[in-house]
DNA sequence: TGTACATCAGTGAACGCGCGTTCACTGATGTAC
DNA sequence: TGTACATCAGTGAACGCGCGTTCACTGATGTAC
C-alpha cells in the first residue's frame, strides 16, 4: 500500500469541500470540474479517481453543505433564549447569513436547482430536508403533540428558507429590514398559544 | 413597412412566453437560445432580432412569468373566506401549484439562480419581490399598522416560498403532508391577534 | 385591379469557447528484501 | 540501514458536444404607381 490509506479519503473530502462553498456561491451549473479541482489543488484529470460524475459530487456535496451549515449556524447563536427553534430561526435570518451563502444552508441556495436534478440528487436533497424537519420538530417542548410539533417546524423552515430566499433577490439594506420583519413574524407565530 | 406593426412585438411576447415556461421548468442554464426558438416555432438565429443577449431575455422572463403565476393563481383560489391573504397563501400552497412549476411563481423555481446573476436580472428580480410584498400587504386589514401589514406580508410570502420550494424537494406523498402543514401553521399565524 | 419594389423578420451556417468525461502516463510512496 | 520495486493517486492532453453570439442571406409582405 504505496499511500497512506487516509490520503485518498482526505484528498476526496477536500473537493467536496471547494465544491460545496463554490456550488452555493455560483450554482451547480456555473462551476465546472475543472474550477473545482483547481480549488482543491489538483488538477483537472483526477476527478474520476475519486467520482464517477458530477452528479455523484453533487450528492456528496449536498451532505456535505447541510454539516458545514449546521456548524456556522450553532457559532451564530447568541445568548439562549427559553426558546431553542427561535434562537435557531434567528440566526438563520441573520444578515452573517444572508452575506455568507458559500458557507450557509443549501437549500437556500441550491434547491430549486437539485429538485429538478436526476434521482442521484434528489435523493439526498429528500434527506436533507427530512432531517432538517425532524430536527426543528423535536426541538419544541414535548408538552405539544407530534402533529403540533411537525407543523411548526414546517411552518418555521418555510419561513426560514423562503425569509432568505426573498432577502438574497434584494439589495442589503433593503433586505436587512426584510430578514427583521421575518424575524419578527416567526417570534409572533411561535409565541402564539397552542 | 412591410410587416403589420405588431407582427414583431407578438413574435417577442410569444418567444418571452415559451422562454418562461422553459426556465422555470428546467431552470436557466438548462435551457439553450436553441431550445427556446424552436419551442416558440422559429430557428435560432432569429433571437437577437428581439433580444440583445440571453440576459435580457431572462430580465423579460421574470415580469412575465409573475404576471402568469399571478394569474394562475387567481384561478386556482376556492370560494373566498373572510381573509384575502389566507386564499392567496392557500392556493399558492396547493397540489397544483406544487405540480406545474412551469405555470407557476417564478420566485420559487427561480430566485436564487436569478439572485446570482447580473445586474439586468437582479433588478426585475428586486421589482418583483416588492411588488409582491406591497400587494400582500395591502391585503391585509386597514386596521392594523402599516408596520405590522409589513411584517405580516414579509412572513406569509416567506412561508409560501419557503413552504413550495421544501415540498418540490420532497416525492409527492411526503410534499402534499408539508404543504398542508404550512397551510395550517400560516393560517394559525393570521388568525393570531395583533 | 395588377405589378414592381423596398423593407426587414426570420433563416441557417459558422465562430470560438468551455463543458463533462476518458485515458495513457508519471512519479511519490510504503513495503520487501 | 539501504535499495529495488510494485502500487496507485494524480497529471495533462485529448475527445465530442452544446453553448451564446454573429452575419450574409432569403423571401414574405405592405406600399406606390
Amino acid at each position: 500500500m504505496p499511500w497512506a490509506k487516509e490520503h485518498k479519503p482526505e484528498t476526496r473530502a477536500r473537493i467536496v469541500r471547494a465544491a460545496a462553498a463554490a456550488f452555493r456561491e455560483h450554482g451547480l451549473s456555473q462551476v465546472g470540474i475543472a474550477e473545482i479541482m483547481r480549488l482543491a489543488g489538483l488538477t483537472h484529470g483526477g476527478f474520476y479517481g475519486h467520482f464517477s460524475s458530477k452528479d455523484d459530487l453533487v450528492a456528496a456535496v449536498v451532505t456535505e453543505a447541510s454539516a458545514e451549515s449546521a456548524a456556522m449556524l450553532e457559532t451564530l447563536r447568541g445568548v439562549p433564549s427559553d426558546n431553542d427553534v427561535l434562537d435557531e430561526a434567528t440566526a438563520y435570518l441573520s444578515p452573517e447569513h444572508w452575506a455568507h451563502p458559500e458557507r450557509g444552508c443549501p437549500l437556500a441556495t441550491l434547491a430549486p436547482e437539485l429538485a429538478r436534478g436526476s434521482r442521484d440528487v434528489r435523493r439526498p436533497l429528500a434527506v436533507a430536508i427530512r432531517r432538517r424537519l425532524g430536527r426543528l420538530a423535536a426541538s419544541f417542548s414535548s408538552r405539544m403533540s407530534p402533529a403540533a410539533r411537525r407543523r411548526r417546524a414546517a411552518g418555521t423552515l418555510a419561513c426560514m428558507i423562503g425569509g432568505l430566499v426573498l432577502a438574497r433577490g434584494l439589495e442589503e439594506s433593503e433586505a436587512l429590514d426584510l430578514l427583521k420583519d421575518v424575524r419578527a413574524f416567526v417570534r409572533d407565530a411561535l409565541a402564539e398559544a397552542d
